[in-house]
DNA sequence: AATGAATGAGTATTCATTCAT
DNA sequence: TATGAATGAATACTCATTCAT
C-alpha cells in the first residue's frame, strides 16, 4: 500500500499522524503564500517536525502538493456526483440539476479557494498536474456521460461526449472564476444564465421531470 | 505619457528597435523555457544588448510580460470583433456567429499557445495579471452586450449581461484547453457542440439570419 | 580483545556472520559507488541489517573502510613473501624474483582496483589511512631487508633500508599507475624494465642464482 | 582567449586583480582545510568578493583547484627540464644528473606539499584530475626520452620509453612519499639510494661524463 | 540485540537588480 | 545612453548519527 508521494510509507500512529500534521501545514502555507512562495524549512516547522522527516515522507514540495490536489479533487468529485444520482432517481427537472450542479461545484470551490487558485495555476505550468487535471477531466466527463445517457427520451443533445465536455466546461470556467476572483456581476444572475444555458442545450424540455 | 511598463520612453529610432528587439527575444524566449526559466540576462543577450539596458526600458522582467501579453490580447480583441461585426452587417444566423467566433478564437490561441500556458498561469498566480484579466473580461464583455443589443426580436435571452459573461466562459474553456492540452476528442465534435450550446442559448432561432 | 573499528566485539555465530555480511556489502558499494558515494544506509539495507546494527558494529563509515583495507593489505602482503621467500630457497636469480615480484603484485593488485583507487585517495586525505599506509609500508621494508639480508655475497647494494624503500617506491607506483589508470604503454616492456632497473640496483649478477 | 576554468574573461585590471585574489585565496584555504574542506562562500569572503563574483570567474571549485594545480605542474616541469638540458649541455656525468634531477624534484614538491597532497588524492578520485595527470605523465615522459636520446653510447637502457617510465615511477613516489609524510629513513641515504639505482640502470658508466 | 524514525546542520549555485564607469 | 561587473539573499535536499522502542 505504496504511493507514488510517499517515501516512508507509515505504519504506526505517531507516523500517520506526523504526515498528517505535514499535509496540514503544507496546505495552510500554500494557501497563504503560495507554492514557491513555501519552503520544505517552513513546512517542517509548522508542522512540528524536521526538514529530514519532511523528506522522508515526500519525495519532494511537489508530491506532496500532487497529494493535496488529488485528494481534494477526488473528495469533490464523490461528493458531487453522489448527490446528482440522488436527485436523476427523485425525478427532477433538467433544470434543477443544473441548478443543483452549480451549488455543489460553487461549494465545493469555496472551501479553498487558495488552493484551486494554485492548482489552476500548475496546471498550465507543470507537466505532472497537467496530466493529473487531464485525467480527472477524462473521468469527470465520462461520469457525465453516464448520468446524461440514463435520461433517455428527455435529452436534446445526441453526441453525448461532446456535449458532456462543453457543458463541464463552462461549468469549470464560471465556478473558477467566481471563487478565484470574486463574480463581475451578481453571482445570481450568472449561475442562473449558466443552469439556463446548459439545461435548454441539453434537454428536449428542461422543466419536465427527468425519467 | 509614460506609463507602467516603461522606464525610459524612447524617443528616438534606434531605442524604439532596441525595445522591440528586448520584446521579441522575451516573447520567443518565454515561449520556449518558460517565463520562470527565462532571465534578464538571455532576454538582453538574445537582443544584443546589455542588462542594463534592458533595466532601463523596463522596470522588471514582469514588466515587459504584462506588455507582451497586454498588447496579444489587444491584438486578439481587435480582430475578433472586427469580423464578427461584419457578420452581423451581413446577416449571417446566430449559429453562424458562434461558428465564426470559434474559428477566430482558435486561430488566435493556437498562434503563441507557450505565451497562453503562461498567461493563463499568470492570471491565478499574480495580482497585476489577474487584474489585467479582469479588465480584459469586462471589456469583452461590454463588447458581446453591445453586439446581442444589436440582434433586437432574435435573442432568447434577456439578462444580457450574464449571458455573455456564460457564453465567453464556455468559449474560453473550451478554446484554452484545445490550445494547450490538445482536444480530448475530435475537435470537430467539440467546437460543433460548443456552437450549439451557445447558439440554442442566446437565439429563439438560431437558423434565421439575424437583423 | 577490542580494537579501534569494532564496537561491539561479536561473540555469537548469528553476530560474526552479520559482521561480514556488512564488510562484503561495504566492499561491493565502495568499489562500485567509491567511498563518499556510498552511505550507512545503503550498507546496511544490502547486509539485509537495520543501520542501527551498522553502527553497533562500527564506529563509522571510515572505521569500515579502514578494517577492509588492512585486511585486504595484509592478506596481499603475506602471499606475496610467502612466495618470495619460497624462491629465495629454491635458488633462482635475482632477476626472477623482481620477475616474480611483480608478478604477484600485479595480481593482487588487480584483485579489488576499485578499493586500491579509495586507498590511494584516503591516503592523502585522511590522516588515519596516512598512519596505516606508513605502517605497512615499514613493514614491508623490513620484510625486504630481511629477504635482501640473506642473500649475502650477490648483492650489490650496501644500504639495505634505503635500497628496500626506492625498490618498494618504484615497484608500487609502477603497480597503481598500471591497476588504476592502465599502462600507458604495452605493459610487459614496462615490466621488463622494471625487473630489470630493480635487479641491476640490488645484484652484483642479476643472473646468478642467489644464496 | 578563453579557457575551461574561466566564465567571464577578465580584460580590465581590476577583474585581474579580483581573479587572482581569488585563486591567492583557494591556495591558501585548499592547502589549510582540504578540498572538500573549503566551500566557495569562504574563498570569496578570504578574497574580499561575493560569491556572485567567484561563480562570474570559475564555474565551480573543481574548476578553480584545476587551474591551480595544472599551473603548478606546468611551472614545475619547466624549471626542472630547463635545469637538466643545461647540465646535459655541460658534460655532466649520469650520477649527478640524477642527483640534480632530485634535488629540483625535491623543492618543487616542497613549496606547496599541502596543494600537492590534494592533487595526489584527486587523481584517484576525479576524472578530470586522472585525465590531467595522465597528460602530464605522457609529457614528462616524452621529456625524458628526449633528454635519454642525447646521449648515445653511454647509454645502457634500449627501451627508452620503458625506461623512462619506470624511472620517472621511482623518482614520484619517492619524492611524494618524502614531501607528503616526511622521510622513514634519513633523507640523503634515500635520495642517494635513488639516484643510483636509476644512473646504474639507464647508463653503462654512470660517472662518466654523458656526451 | 535490533530496529528504523527522527534529527538538522551543512552547501553549491542562481539571478534580479544596481551602479560606477 | 549604455555597459557589464558585482552583489548576496535565498533554497532544496542529503546523510551521519542517535535513541526510544
Amino acid at each position: 500500500m505504496s504511493n507514488d508521494t510517499t517515501v516512508r510509507v507509515p505504519q504506526q500512529a505517531r507516523s500517520i499522524e506526523k504526515r498528517n500534521r505535514l499535509v496540514d501545514a503544507a496546505m495552510a502555507l500554500f494557501g497563504e503564500k503560495g507554492f514557491q512562495g513555501t519552503n520544505a524549512k517552513e513546512i517542517a516547522g509548522k508542522a512540528g517536525v524536521s526538514v529530514g522527516t519532511f523528506y522522508a515522507y515526500f519525495t519532494d514540495k511537489k508530491a506532496l502538493l500532487l497529494e493535496i490536489l488529488s485528494r481534494h479533487m477526488a473528495d469533490v468529485d464523490a461528493a458531487v456526483f453522489e448527490e446528482l444520482r440522488a436527485m436523476v432517481r427523485d425525478g427532477a427537472t433538467g433544470r434543477e440539476m443544473m441548478r443543483l450542479t452549480i451549488r455543489l461545484g460553487h461549494d465545493s470551490h469555496h472551501h479553498a479557494p487558495e488552493l484551486l487558485r494554485i492548482m489552476l495555476a500548475m496546471r498550465y505550468t507543470d507537466e505532472d498536474f497537467t496530466r493529473m487535471v487531464a485525467v480527472e477531466n477524462r473521468d469527470m466527463t465520462a461520469k457525465i456521460v453516464g448520468l446524461l445517457s440514463a435520461m433517455g427520451d428527455n435529452l436534446r443533445v445526441t453526441d453525448l461526449d461532446a456535449a458532456a465536455r462543453v457543458v463541464a466546461n463552462a461549468f469549470e470556467e464560471t465556478m473558477h472564476s467566481v471563487a478565484v476572483f470574486g463574480p463581475d456581476i451578481e453571482q445570481d444572475r450568472l449561475y442562473e444564465a449558466l443552469a439556463d444555458m446548459t439545461a435548454v442545450y441539453l434537454f428536449k424540455d428542461p422543466d419536465a421531470p427527468l425519467k
